[in-house]
RNA sequence: GCCCAGAUAGCUCAGUUGGUAGAGCAGUGGACUGAAAAUCCACGUGUCGCUGGUUCGAUUCCGGCUCUGGGCA
């Protein structure tokens, strides 16, 4: 049987961190975040990544290791993430891993690996510029040639996912159709027990979702982000997409004001709930723990108390 | 008080030479296998401000009214 770990997953602002860090406590645990924007090092407030006062002892990895200029995909991350989950594990204590960066969880958890070739390499590099160069189509028809099944899968308009699987095939010789179908059936590399969280209400979450942003511009969110342009880190990386720091961003060019970026903030965040919510919806594994109004972690933690005693988790 | 311009989807607006209307944004749902806080897809009936008139037929033309801008007093 695969090694049993936890994951505490759920749209942005809906407590996983603070949960966490009580189930770690009451589990013997550590956490490992999976989260593509709290990865990066100096994105503290924008993120909502744990400080120190928050994780309360309990040992945190995955969470700023990494330097904003680079840029992390999943596989990286799986690759780093795993043997640090395996380590807590031969410590005789629980991985707790704690994020809402759904293909990143099922990355590590899952275990399967990605095909060939990535976002800075040579194929990629080419294939973009040929994007930019002849448009989709000869792209398209050229994945139509190698890879029947994967131009039908596509959206003509889906360019970045036309240009990753033709990218698989210039690098390796095989389909990304041929190497999906190879890992679905594989069993995962962990046994995760998984805990959702979730407002019952969404108008609750949007209201969350506001305080929340508000909070983070009060403790210098606009300076968070001059302070990364300052320290030379260049305006198309990887880090400056994460919702938060792309708008103010705007602010200090003096192309939006601090209120239009503030309820551009709140805007996307909103949406990318959603999107963590469509993808989370899927996965039938979720227990979830609906918030009535507000958060209550008394009752979160009873809750998940149960769920982990049913699956074996003590 | 007078003059002018507006009043159409949650918001901003387009449009109908008279045959009951459509974009963007928002919203909702979905997808997602090395950028995923990214990227992509689908979904548009609303007393066309109210009320009379003309007309086979008015959201569209005409009158009155209400409201909102702006101007003149």
């Amino acid at each position: 049987m695969a090694p049993k770990i936890v994951c505490v997953v759920g749209p942005t602002a809906c407590g996983k961190t603070t949960l966490g860090v009580l189930l770690a406590k009451r589990f013997n645990g550590e956490v490992v975040s999976a989260d593509s924007m709290q990865i990066y090092r100096g994105m503290t407030i924008g993120t909502a990544a744990p400080t120190e006062a928050e994780m309360d002892g309990v040992p945190h990895h995955m969470v700023a290791v990494a330097d904003p200029a680079e840029q992390w995909s999943a596989a990286r991350y799986a690759e780093m993430a795993t043997p640090i989950i395996d380590d807590i594990l031969a410590r005789g204590k629980l991985p707790i891993l704690v994020g809402g960066t759904g293909l990143w969880l099922d990355a590590v958890v899952k275990g399967h690996g990605f095909a060939g070739g990535h976002a800075g390499g040579q194929v990629r590099r080419e294939l973009q510029r040929r994007l930019e160069q002849e448009g989709i189509q000869p792209l398209l028809a050229e994945l139509r040639q190698v890879d029947p099944a994967s131009a039908e899968r596509l959206h003509p308009a889906d360019e970045k996912r036309i240009l990753r699987a033709l990218e698989v095939y210039l690098e390796t010789g095989r389909t990304i159709t041929a190497h999906n179908e190879e890992t679905k059936g594989l069993p995962p590399r962990y046994n995760a027990v998984w805990l959702g969280l979730q407002f019952e209400d969404r108008a609750d979450m949007r209201d969350l979702i506001s305080r929340r942003v508000d909070r983070m511009v009060e403790e210098g969110l606009l300076e968070e982000v001059r302070g990364l342009l300052e320290s030379g880190l260049p305006r198309n990386a990887t880090a400056l997409q994460a919702i938060g720091y792309k708008e103010f961003l705007g602010v200090l060019d003096g192309t939006a004001t601090e209120a239009e970026a503030i309820e551009e903030v709140k805007l996307r965040s909103r949406q990318y709930a959603k999107r963590q919510l469509t993808w989370l919806r899927r996965n039938p594994d979720i227990h979830w723990i609906f918030w009535k109004k507000e958060r209550d972690f008394a009752r979160a933690i009873q809750v998940s108390t149960e769920i982990l005693a049913a699956a074996g988790v003590s």
